[in-house]
RNA sequence: GGAAAGGUGGCCGAGUGGUUAAUGGCAGCAGACUGUAAAUCUGCCCUCUCUGAGUUCGUAGGUUCGAAUCCUGCCCUUUCCA
C-alpha cells in the first residue's frame, strides 16, 4: 500500500474523505497551497500549519534549478529542510511546458527547458527524472510528468498531448519507487474534447495509480467548460482512489468541482492574490487597494478567526499595500490561506451532515465576486 | 551687489522651432491574476456639453505661417564671488 485512501461518505458526486501518507492526514475535499520554490511565499510555515493545510505544493522545475533538489536530499528532504513535516505533493513541471512558453522544447524524450532563472541554462526534464527529482525531495505525492496546453487548442494539437502525456505517464509508473507512504498520480489530460478526456481517463486509469489528477483545467476556458469537462470525465476515473483538480481554482470552482467529484485542489490564487492584493471574504472578493478602504476600520472580513482579521483592521491593510510594506503580503496571504482552508472546512462539514446543496446555494448566494 | 545655472502637467524628470496635450518614472484611480518566469501585469491619469473642442510648459510682451523650444523685460530658485 503506497498512501491509503478512505471515502468516509458520499453525497451524490462529492465525497469526503482522508488520505494518509507518511506525514499524516489530509482531509479532503483538501485545498493544498503552492509552495513552488519550497516556501508558501510570504509565509512561515507556522503560518500555514495555522490555516489547517494538511499538505502543500512543491515544485519539480524550480527545484532542481541550480541542482536545489540535490542539496534538499542531502540536508534530509524537503520536509525537514522547509520545515513542514506535514505531507508535501509535488508537481513534475508538466504545468511549465505551458508556462514558461517559449522557453520550452517539447521532445518525446522529455523536456528541454531554457531556464528563467539561471541565464538560460538549457535544463532537460524526462519523464524517469522528474520522477527521481521528485523522490529526491522526498514528496509524499508524485505527479506524473505531463503536457499541459493552453485553452483553447485544436483537436489535433490537444490529441497530441494526451497521447504525449499517457506514454509518459506510463514510464512515470515504471520509474516509480513504490514505498508506503508516498503515492504515485497520474494526470488525464483532452482539452475540452469529450472522446479525448474520456480515452485519456479511462487510459490512465488502466495504470494503476494511487490518485487521479485531471489537469489542463483553468488555462484560459470559461468555468462552464470546466464544469462540462468534470461532468464526463471524473465518472471514468476509479472511484475508490482520490481525484484531484490541478490548479483550481477560485472559491466557486472548487464548490462546483467538489459536486462533481473532485477531492483533492492546489491554486495559487490565495497565496499570489494575497501579495496583488485581492481579498477572499465570505461576502466576495475586494480590493485591498480600493480608495474605500484607506479609513475602514472593519476586518478584512467580518467574523474570520484568522490572525489578521483578529488584529488588523483593513484600514491598516491598505495602507501596508500602499506602502508597499511586506507585512501587508503576509498578512493577506494568511487571511487568504486561511479562507480557503474554512471553505475546505464548511464543505467537508457540509458533505459530512448531507447538507452540501443548502451550504452551496448559501454560499453562492452571498459571494459577490468583483465586477 | 556681481556671476553662473535653472524654472515643464500632484512630485521627479525628458523634450530645445512643426506627427507635442507634451517620453519616462513615482504617486493617484481602477482592473486582472486559477498544477507561480508574478511583492506581478494592464488600463486611466489638464478641463469640458469628450469618436470633438478648449486651455497648457514661471510671467508679460515680441519674432515666426507655426514656440515648451528663439528674443526682451519682470518675478522666483539654486550655487559661487563679494
Amino acid at each position: 500500500m503506497a498512501i491509503k485512501f478512505e471515502i468516509l461518505k458520499k453525497l451524490k458526486r462529492a465525497r469526503l474523505g482522508k488520505i494518509t501518507t507518511k506525514h499524516g492526514v489530509i482531509d479532503t475535499p483538501a485545498f493544498m497551497p503552492v509552495g513552488t520554490v519550497a516556501t508558501v511565499k510570504a509565509q512561515t510555515t507556522d503560518m500555514v500549519d495555522a490555516t489547517g493545510a494538511q499538505c502543500i505544493l512543491g515544485n519539480t522545475y524550480h527545484l532542481m534549478l541550480h541542482e536545489r533538489y540535490k542539496v534538499i536530499e542531502k540536508l534530509g528532504g524537503l520536509h525537514k529542510f522547509m520545515n513542514w513535516e506535514k505531507s508535501i505533493l509535488t508537481d513534475s513541471g508538466g504545468f511549465q511546458v505551458m508556462s514558461l512558453g517559449d522557453l520550452v522544447k517539447l521532445k518525446e524524450e522529455g523536456v528541454a527547458f531554457s531556464s528563467h532563472e539561471d541565464g538560460g541554462i538549457k535544463h532537460f526534464l524526462s519523464p524517469e527524472d522528474s520522477i527521481k527529482i521528485q523522490k529526491a525531495l522526498d514528496s509524499n505525492i508524485t505527479m506524473c510528468l505531463d503536457q499541459c496546453i493552453k485553452l483553447p487548442a485544436t483537436k489535433e494539437d490537444t490529441k497530441k498531448a494526451m497521447e504525449l502525456s499517457l506514454r509518459w505517464a506510463k514510464r512515470c509508473y515504471d520509474a516509480f519507487d513504490n514505498r508506503s507512504g508516498y503515492g504515485l498520480f497520474g494526470i488525464v489530460q483532452g482539452g475540452e474534447f469529450k472522446d479525448l478526456r474520456i480515452e485519456s481517463a479511462r487510459k490512465m486509469s488502466a495504470i494503476k495509480f494511487d490518485g487521479y489528477a485531471v489537469g489542463g483545467l483553468a488555462v484560459g476556458e470559461p468555468q462552464k467548460v470546466m464544469f462540462e469537462v468534470l461532468d464526463y470525465t471524473v465518472p471514468e476515473l476509479p472511484e475508490n482512489k482520490p481525484h484531484y483538480l490541478m490548479g483550481v481554482g477560485t472559491p466557486l470552482d472548487i464548490l462546483g468541482a467538489v459536486e462533481r467529484g473532485i477531492d483533492m485542489f492546489d491554486c495559487v490564487m490565495p497565496t499570489r492574490s494575497g501579495r496583488t492584493g485581492k481579498v477572499f471574504t465570505q461576502k466576495g472578493e475586494l480590493n485591498i487597494f480600493n480608495a474605500k478602504y484607506r479609513t475602514d476600520k472593519k476586518p478584512l472580513d467580518e467574523n474570520c478567526k484568522c490572525e489578521t482579521c483578529k488584529n488588523y483592521t483593513r484600514a491598516y491593510l491598505s495602507h501596508l499595500f500602499h506602502a508597499k510594506e511586506i507585512l501587508g503580503y503576509m498578512l493577506l496571504t494568511q487571511h487568504n490561506l486561511f479562507f480557503y482552508q474554512n471553505l475546505m472546512k464548511n464543505i467537508r462539514a457540509a458533505i459530512k451532515n448531507e447538507s452540501l446543496d443548502k451550504f452551496a446555494k448559501e454560499f453562492r448566494k452571498n459571494y459577490k465576486v468583483t465586477k
